[in-house]
DNA sequence: TTCTTATGCATAAGATAATTATGTATATAT
DNA sequence: ATATATACATAATTATCTTATGCATAAGAA
């Protein structure tokens, strides 16, 4: 559906929460993650991802290994070092914003 | 803290959900609430909050009262009924957006 | 075998929606 | 008197998307 617009300011945040979790990924791979662990909700867009893990490598919070599978290209990014201790502060930003957004829209939520 | 810049996108929705629950209120009054649900955590800043409260009026989902209280301005924003309507879908819809951040950050909270 | 879909990267143009910086004005507290 | 709070507004800038486009290989369907 629609909502794909919401997640602004996010996106660096949920790429590295994947980084974290899943090691290493490509681009293309974290577009698929993400479609699949929101069941097609969010949909990443290439415009969107291939800026914004350039950035985050030349903030140093990113490596990248350039590989070849089947004859085609993939870039493997994992956490620098920094990267992940970035990872903590931005998670941790992250999901007090979405407890802060749960309170206001649906205060009769609660995290068990 | 600084997460203020995370919610873009959904602060129509902000406006709109409170305006549904409070019945009406003034730009600087809507401000406050949002500080106070939050306790600081958002702040919603002037500049983007007049903006879309006239975005919002224009688009037919508010109307507006002004009113003179102690010799200063206020004007009393409230829903439409067209605004009613709108409200009740933009709301699913960020519900669902939280749901699915909520699984990509942390797939081990739940809602109950 | 040709065409479409999937995989994989990238960037430019445009839109959207914030922040930051101002500006005006009245009321209240120090 | 001066600063802070209340109350509105807008312009300039910045950030961050979407959409459109481009290149290239692989696999599956017609």
């Amino acid at each position: 559906m629609g909502s794909s617009k919401l997640y602004k300011g996010s996106l660096n945040t949920i790429i590295l929460k994947l980084l974290e979790e899943q090691g290493k990924m490509y681009g293309y791979e974290i577009t698929q993650k993400v479609k699949l662990l929101t069941k097609g909700e969010l949909k990443i867009t290439e415009g969107a991802l291939y800026p914004a893990l350039h950035k985050l490598e030349a903030e140093g919070l990113l490596d990248v290994e350039v590989a070849k599978v089947d004859n085609r290209l993939r870039k493997y990014y994992k956490l620098t070092e920094q990267g992940e201790k970035e990872t903590i502060n931005r998670l941790a930003e992250l999901e007090e914003f979405i407890r802060s957004m749960q309170n206001l829209v649906s205060p009769n939520w609660s995290i068990k």
